[in-house]
DNA sequence: TATTGTTATACTCTATAACTATA
DNA sequence: TATAGTTATAGAGTATAACAATA
């Protein structure tokens, strides 16, 4: 952790716009900061490129697979997305009082809700796709090729985490 | 894009565990679905590893930027975590009720509200460091040094992003 | 006029615990 | 007993618009 208090060159005052930028003091160096700030960015440029759609990342990771996976149960598409139970519910009760999808109880098992993507929700996603895919675009045009696929390989070995702790 | 429904090689009904494991149909290609499911696992392990002391990602950084910048202005340190004034204003009651920190008006600008850690709120963040230190170590195993330090420098470029958008 | 912070409002996500109905 | 989903409850982050105080 080195010294807590880096000795900064003199305060100065500058009096400039909203104060001097703050002293980071090392949580630049911090692999959660980056990861967060990285997520938050990226989820503004997706709310700002679904536009009038307006669905968030979440609710389109679920509309993706529903659509995908007509039938599929409702704990089924959560699992898959890492969400818990009565986070899921939620998500579904408000993607279904929007007439996006449909819960249906399943004939093979009565305790299971079956979801299906409604004409609405279907039209909804082709639309959305084609945003998803400008989205995707404009931050993969930030890397090579080599760099594309290296970034997705690491992010994707953070999730042994999740394994870990839950 | 290609076909959206990849025909399955028959449903089989294996009357599994939760249903069969979705069809991700080709959702675990797009960057933003890796970058929140990597933010998300992280989030866990933080929040896990912070404990009793009950911290988030978003008020450790403000009480860390507070700690190392004693007086700075709450819109800078806003500014700096890439949160609007309404957000980071809520984020400052709740710590502020802990009696983690404290507003005083500042006597430059009127305006102002500058920021300063209790004593309550150093030494929590003493303790606190300890844990995200664990924390980060958790993570950072995961890489090799090379790999750690191109990922970093990879999920900083997304925040071109944001300049972009907002 | 522009900026800092507040207020009011609303939506979304997350999570825990207890509950119902099924299996 | 275990599982799928619901209900109730709570905390947290995000965002927009209108407003007051100050610059």
């Amino acid at each position: 952790m080195a010294s807590r208090r880096k000795a900064k060159p003199d305060p100065v005052i500058t009096a400039g716009s909203v104060s001097d930028p703050p002293d980071l003091d090392g949580l630049d160096q911090l692999l959660g900061y980056h990861l967060r700030r990285a997520q938050v960015a990226a989820h503004r440029d997706f709310i700002a490129a679904m536009g009038d759609l307006v669905l968030t990342q979440k609710q389109t990771g679920v509309m993706w697979l529903v659509q995908s996976n007509p039938g599929a149960a409702q704990g089924a598409i959560g699992a898959e997305l890492g969400m818990d139970r009565a986070t899921m519910k939620e998500l579904v009760d408000r993607l279904e009082a929007r007439g996006l999808l449909q819960r249906r109880r399943s004939g093979v098992d009565a305790r299971r809700r079956d979801l299906h993507a409604t004409p609405a929700g279907k039209r909804l996603m082709e639309r959305a796709r084609v945003r998803i895919a400008r989205h995707e675009a404009r931050m993969k045009r930030l890397f090579s090729e080599d760099e594309l696929f290296l970034l997705e390989r690491l992010l994707q070995r953070l999730q042994a985490l999740d394994v870990a702790t839950g």
